[in-house]
DNA sequence: ATGAAAGCGCTAACAT
DNA sequence: ATGTTAGCGCTTTCAT
């Protein structure tokens, strides 16, 4: 049926070892690698990868295993981590959990299966707090939300310091009532709501926050809420680019504007948060390149695997924009 | 090193076809199965996948291959895919072209190396025109773009028809220079522009059109020319996301205002186009429907490989918003 | 530089 | 219902 490497094999009049090390870049003279080459090109040959795989122990895969692709953050980095793995010569099985502990606890066991190399891995909280790195087989590198202390590689944003950044810039556009909505499941929105918390606590000035399900329907939904309650906040700080689309449709829907009658600003830089509105405030994270730097540190992992766990923190940039422009907002 | 299933056999006190058949729920007694399973538990055991699929030739994989997973198209597309693929028990392989017809033999060629079960492709013309669905060796669903004549199964938009949909709209709210933004290597572009063309000339009006690559910096960079030229348009409809942002971006740096300076109209109902600017009229696609549709067709055609070729097509919807609406327009 | 042969871990005949 | 065994297609010793 299938042409195998024996039926190459005899079409060159060579053994299979041959057409094995021709494939491989072995060591073979120029005159037989040349007959090889010819032989594969007019039977249309392909190696089976499964059988090379299983033989040599290497399976050149990488897991991705973020919450949901849609998420315009997941979306860049895993562009960036697909770019990066076959540049080296790998493959990348995507896996969505949802924030899902039980996927996620189904889509490691997956990658088990797989025997792959490595694993990029975005886990909620309880995960991360349960992870142990060595009992699975492969290296991981966390992203977006790191683990406890220093037991895994972790590419992450100083989460705290961008909540930080974020309530600085509404305290001086003159905002006091200040709501932060978080993810209830995330490391991610932990620290950012400990820096949102800190940056406030400064001032003496409460910190109204919200957990949530981090979905565009949950923060549409309790920003709704929120923006009918009698105190309503002045500004809202939110965790994520889908959370920033929820709180946007609610004010919209109920009328309120923005920045007139509420500030608004939260994280990520993608292309529609110049375009909406008045332009949106985001607290910009260097996408593209924590998905390539997380890559990196996989393949660092197993070039050395003794070597001591290492977490890069990247700093995120504020992007001003007119949501949250003071001469249009109610002072005081 | 790692435990293979002799050393569950040999712990359970049963033979390797015997683990086997518990793995894969084959015939075998309650009390062996609890063995076995309990041998399992105990030692962490793992099947490898690259042994099942060697020896089954079964992969249970399916590859998808899309130009760039950063178009909201296909981050949605994509999603739909993994859920109903995972749900049917199959992993997915990803890939990125770029619209770049060499990386699209490449993984073409990557998908005959993993001996996938299919595979769901978005072409770019020029590979959809010589596409030969017979020499792959696995079944393929064209989505967004199909090819020729009845060779392959394929599930897209009525393009024409939605674009159509698109002009006529335009046309009601009093524009009269349409111009229009197509992919240059798309089929998508290609039929759309049909469409464009064809509805403006019932009219007997001009149909000027721009052709690109799909990324946001080429939208752009082309709007911004053509606004800074003499006779521009005072309506622009463009052909995808992508390509969308890029007109609003270009039109908000040259201060062009919409929609009173300029009607802007597009493809893809993304969450983002009802918050940017006025809220954007755009031809929504029933996205994650195609990606399980496509989904549906493949394993159709792997329980029927003789049957025909079926091309499904949806229509699109039109989503009136503020960025064409009439009374803000320059009419006549 | 090339070939012969073993075996990666598993499933599927075939036997019992 | 369970065991024995061959072999999926390849890479990798080990010879030569």
């Amino acid at each position: 049926m299938t042409i195998r490497i024996k039926d190459v094999a005899a079409a060159a009049g060579v053994s299979v070892a041959t057409v094995s090390r021709v494939l491989g870049n072995g060591p073979v003279s120029d005159a037989v690698r040349k007959k090889v080459e010819a032989a594969i090109e007019a039977s249309g040959y392909r190696p089976n990868l499964s059988a090379r795989r299983l033989r040599s122990q290497h399976t050149q895969t990488i897991g991705l295993i973020v919450s949901d692709i849609r998420n315009p953050f997941f979306t860049n980095v895993s562009r960036a981590v697909e770019d990066a793995a076959y540049e080296a010569g790998m493959r990348v099985i995507l896996c969505n959990t949802d924030e899902n502990p039980d996927k996620e606890a189904m889509y490691l066991r997956l990658m088990q299966e797989e025997r792959v190399t490595g694993v990029i891995f975005a886990p909620t909280r309880q995960t991360a707090e349960t992870l142990d790195p060595a009992g699975l087989g492969f290296p991981v590198v966390l992203i977006d939300r790191a683990g406890p202390s220093g037991l895994n590689d972790a590419v992450v944003l100083d989460n705290a310091q961008a909540a930080e950044l974020l309530v600085e810039h509404l305290l001086e556009q003159g905002c006091r009532r200040i709501g932060g909505l978080f993810g209830k499941t995330s490391t991610t929105g932990a620290e950012r709501h400990a820096g949102f918390v800190a940056a406030l606590a400064r001032r003496g000035l409460p910190a109204p926050a919200r957990f949530l399900a981090p979905s565009l329907e949950a923060a549409e939904a309790e920003v709704a809420r929120w923006l009918a309650e009698p105190d309503r906040p002045e500004a809202l700080i939110a965790s994520n680019g889908l959370v920033l689309m929820g709180v946007l449709k609610a004010a919209r829907r109920a009328g309120v504007a923005v920045p007139d009658e509420l500030a608004v600003a939260g994280f990520d830089n993608d292309a529609w948060t110049e375009l909406a509105g008045p332009g949106l405030t985001v607290l910009e994270q260097p996408v593209y390149e924590i998905g390539r730097t997380a890559m990196a540190m996989l393949l660092e992992r197993l070039a050395r695997p003794g070597q001591v766990a290492r977490k890069v923190v990247l700093s995120g940039r504020l992007v001003v924009r007119g949501s949250t422009r003071r001469e249009a907002l109610p002072v005081g």
